[in-house]
DNA sequence: GATCATCAACCTATCAGTAGGTAGGCGAAT
DNA sequence: ATTCGCCTACCTACTGATAGGTTGATGATC
């Protein structure tokens, strides 16, 4: 669809990877997709390592521009993270698909030296946007039992992944409302 | 090292499986580490697939062995609880691994659909077992803030996966111990 | 007690398929 | 005239899997 055909296939390659994971997708699944020939594709990204470079740069770009329009478009803490837990549903897409940090570090292995410091860059920023916003949560009310925000962060991000991987492995968003109902209970505002 | 060689398979296709993923390693891997041929897997395992149902019940099985035996051992939901932590802590060697069911719910494309079901039923045990367990904290108050102890169960094992996943995927352990940390401090007895 | 069939366990050799990647050429736009 | 975008045609490496054969042990039969 879109006429930069590079931008065509970091879509079709991050749609892959994130439903399939990124071992789970080849350089012909690409071209066939995008209607380009195989070969060509080299010609955009030399190599898959190099791909999965610009792949992960463009989400997480993308990613941070979101929580930072979410931190200015909600007010109180607790519809701040009410927000990034509906992103994580939508990612989930009934099951069918993983948000790209997490299909990533599903499978370190096949992702050069470059895309784990970027996944562990992409981390420690929403650590941060998250311990902002437990504080916030604390200081105005919305979020219950908040004792120590650095704490509830990383515990929140760990659930987070954790319950979109389960409920995609099972094919069950079921799974992923579970999980994050505890959490989503102490939330108001 | 096993008598045994349809151990020996499994063993090193486990170990394999808990650092690499289920398509990070390859029949002819699998030989070299054993110290047979290639095919002469196949007179054991004729498919990765069959291979892979085996590997599940294995560790379903000895899972399940082992958190009996807490709860037998340890007598507070409390203990209980920081027992399991340590098992999933253990399994994270340092970063380099992970525990199966998380690294096959990695990879669901790659496995046959009764896998998913033993993923399925695993994780239903365990959930049984973490909401005995916090029914206990509860009641002993070993575990405090306890008020919905399936919500809880849900909740801590999706920290448990998604704290693991990103430790492996950072080969840092302090990932693990961050996200848990909160979970922990709740703990007592 | 020697022969015989059966079996598990393993072998060599090879299969078709797919992976990512490369070389070199062609046409259009600048 | 050069660069860009894409092409055809390949390549090497490796995947899981198969066919068919060898070995040695076991147990029954004569």
């Amino acid at each position: 669809m879109p006429a930069d055909t590079k931008t065509a296939l970091l879509n079709s390659a991050e749609r892959a990877a994130r439903a399939r994971g990124f071992d789970g997708f080849s350089y012909a699944d690409l071209a066939t997709d995008v209607g380009i020939r195989k070969a060509s594709i080299h010609h955009h990204f030399p190599s898959k390592a190099n791909l999965s470079v610009a792949l992960m740069r463009r989400y997480a770009e993308a990613f941070e521009t979101e929580i930072l329009r979410i931190h200015e478009e909600k007010t109180s803490g607790g519809a701040r993270l009410l927000a990034l837990i509906d992103i994580y549903r939508e990612a989930l897409e009934n099951g069918k698909s993983l948000c790209l940090c997490v299909s990533f570090s599903s499978s370190p292995e096949s992702l050069p030296p470059e895309v784990i410091a970027q996944i562990r860059q992409f981390r420690a920023m929403l650590i941060g946007w998250l311990t902002k916003t437990f504080e916030a949560g604390q200081t105005d009310g919305s979020i219950a039992g908040v004792a120590h925000p650095e704490l509830e962060s990383a515990a929140a991000l760990a659930v987070l992944e954790g319950a979109q991987l389960a409920a995609r492995a099972e094919e069950d968003v079921v799974l992923f409302d579970m999980a994050l109902k505890l959490l989503k209970g102490r939330l108001s505002g």
